[in-house]
DNA sequence: ACCTCACTTGTCATGTGATTTCATATCAGA
DNA sequence: TCTGATATGAAATCACATGACAAGTGAGGT
């Protein structure tokens, strides 16, 4: 059944399995058309994240792959980190230090995230920072944005609901 | 000369003598009249991250404590860190794992902060992402917004013109 | 003046996150 | 098949951050 394997994205249930299973084709696809090597590796990687659907630590990450046969030392992870989030197939949390998979790949790229403090459950969303106040402020300054973090910490609404308990 | 004092602030020249001046009287009214202590070691670090007008990551700080006479062990500079950013004095960029001296104390705060990738040079502007389309996300998620994290990663002026040359 | 409680400091030890370096292996295209 | 670009493995090292504990300091009550 759908709900055992269910958990959480975006603090909402959802088929987790399926969700899985259409992440790593969707970005197998997209490597086999733009040729990028998702090598076994990097598709691991990827699969942990998905599959954990919350913010990972690269040593959480190496612990993991380390497990499954892969290398264990740090460039490991790192280097299969840095493909996933330099083509947007993860990203990092800078809060954090950790990293997630991305909710929205292929997409056109701002992303938001939203941060529960007490679970670090982490839900990601659009933002547009660069064309709101703080654009008009840095090209006042004359700075060029290239790239936003935007992150809000808080309480998702399972903590919220607990807390309120 | 005020211009030999002349250093980089907001990515604009200044009179740097007077604003650190400005800048350790207005904590040390603020600490009086609000009850907390501005110690030593607090004061010295906020005047550390104020003189260099940069982020300045905990071990920098804790190399010129140590120059200084403080103590040397990191505990030392992230607890003098951690009071500073506590009561708003200083903001922590995440992006760089390193301190800034606040540029808006007093003032309430959802700071933004423009870091240049070259130099690394911070600029502080507002920003109020829990108003826009972020806090709209967010409660419709049923997420509680309680901080957010606002850095704009790019080329400040100086080094855009650099680039040009 | 003295006590006491809360807070601050100093230091050691350790935990966590990330990169440099260099040798080796694999793949795609000439 | 050669070659250049890219990927991997492994060792070492660097950078960032916290836990734990003992000792010192300050403000308020008695």
């Amino acid at each position: 059944m759908a709900t055992e394997n269910a958990a959480l994205v975006g603090f909402a249930q959802h088929d987790h399995a399926a969700c899985i299973k259409r992440a790593l084709a969707g970005a197998e696809a997209r490597c086999a058309t733009e040729g990028f090597r998702l090598t076994p590796a990097r598709r691991k990687v990827l699969e942990l994240l998905v599959q954990s659907h919350r913010a990972l630590g690269a040593y959480a990450i190496l612990d993991r792959l380390r497990d499954t046969g892969f290398g264990s030392q740090p460039p490991v992870a790192y280097r299969a980190l840095n493909f996933l989030v330099k083509h947007g197939f993860a990203h990092k949390i800078e809060r954090l230090n950790a990293f997630v998979a991305c909710a929205h790949p292929g997409i056109s790229h701002a992303p938001a995230f939203m941060i529960c403090r007490i679970c670090n459950a982490v839900a990601e969303a659009q933002s547009a920072p660069a064309e709101g106040g703080l654009g008009a402020t840095a090209r006042a300054a004359g700075f060029r944005i290239e790239k936003t973090v935007v992150e809000a910490e808080g309480l998702c609404p399972a903590c919220l609901e607990q807390a309120r308990g």
